[in-house]
DNA sequence: AAACTAAAATAAACGGTGTATATATACAGT
DNA sequence: ACTGTATATATACACCGTTTATTTTAGTTT
């Protein structure tokens, strides 16, 4: 047998290639992500790359996943830092997570949330079961309060007539959350990336409000709206 | 006297640089806008382009500012189509005029709150007073809430010290707003933006909820929580 | 140890981009 | 007609992602 397949080795320069795509997109921000420039700093030719990702998109893709792995781990350990008991408290926890991580890592989450990247499209297929992880903790805090009857979410619209099929893919990767927990979590969700994506894409106006109250008095908003008792 | 200056004299080939930019974003997306593209089209060399927009950017800008006219102008008229004595009515009706405009403009919107052109940052001095026209359409529904006794949001966190200053700049453009409305105008607008944003970009994930009646539902979450009465 | 074979690197090139510089052209005022 | 300037073009540079052909490298087999 000849040489090992990438996949049946350890990948050293492929390792290489996404951590130093990372520095260049943390140093100068994703939008002036290159191949070329990637294979400048380690010493390669820019063609080399193509042994490890078949397209400039792949690249992006995996750096997408590693940025929602990231992003999840952030709102797991959050969530697991209050006790199960408390599903009000695990939703603020998790609301100051989602903040505080887009705010440690702005290009991560405008790789994520943005378009920085010209002609770029995420493969669904691909990217959802690590977006579908990182929703799914919001999700189960949502879960969590439903149980314990404490969601307040009697008026909430139905899932309209067609998209019940597309509920089936969520719960492919992401369990068996009900449709109307997976509803809510959408519509908070919305409020603090809502709240957040304006702080991180500086589109504020520059009347800036205190940030941190600003975000405080949001969630508590969400915990008067969604929550009872 | 030799020929006249640009601004002189009727821009032609300005307009039809913009022109045929909104042509090529409508078709392609703002991702793929070229000057090279546009110079293509109509029948010049790309340099030429350089006599009307001294940076691919400066287009770019012009852009936005179309943009932000045609947002603004929805706003303005949603409003207006509502007596000035119903500023509930008033909210209602241009939040449907926010979704409705990104929907039927998703490219603008995207321009406008996405970051589709690499390396692009909007200058603010240039654009900040087409924005402020926009969001001062909300502001001023604030204002006529708070004016009436209406406005719900005693307890909203109070400017920092230290932005007071920079809220002398949003009076310059768009007038003498309450600091308290304005702050409030934000928050409003994100809740509006978050949604919309998601829905445009495709973020949401495929468990598509019924967009209409979702939206529909996070009017009235506003309206609830920002207005008594 | 030598030969073989396939993986992984390079070299060179293609078509694309924004942009700077130098040059030609067309037109208004003297 | 001449002159000056606004505005077009021609050319070139430095990037980019990507493809092709070629060379190097290293593990397997004889």
């Amino acid at each position: 047998m000849p040489r090992l397949r990438h996949n049946e080795q350890p990948a050293d320069l492929q390792d290489a290639i996404k951590s130093t795509a990372w520095k260049q997109i943390t140093e100068s921000g994703a939008t002036s992500l290159s191949l070329r420039g990637i294979a400048r700093e380690l010493g390669i030719t820019a063609p080399a790359i193509y042994n490890y990702f078949q397209r400039r998109d792949d690249l992006v893709t995996a750096l997408i996943i590693d940025a929602y792995t990231s992003f999840g781990d952030w709102q797991i350990n959050a969530r697991d830092a209050v006790p199960q008991d408390n599903p009000a408290g695990r939703m603020t926890a998790i609301g100051l997570a989602y903040r505080n991580w887009a705010r440690t890592h702005p290009q991560r989450y405008q790789l994520i949330f943005g378009t920085p990247i010209p002609g770029y499209v995420a493969p669904l297929e691909k990217v959802f079961p690590f977006a579908a992880r990182s929703l799914g903790v919001l999700v189960s805090v949502v879960e969590a309060l439903r149980a314990a009857g404490q969601l307040n979410a009697d008026d909430f619209p139905k899932v309209a007539v067609g998209y019940e099929a597309a509920f089936s893919t969520w719960k492919n990767y992401g369990g068996e959350a009900d449709v109307l927990s997976l509803s809510v979590a959408v519509l908070i969700w919305s409020h603090v990336h809502g709240l957040v994506s304006l702080e991180i894409a500086n589109n504020q106006p520059p009347f800036g409000i205190n940030g941190d109250a600003l975000y405080l008095y949001e969630l508590a908003l969400i915990n008067k709206q969604f929550i009872r008792g």
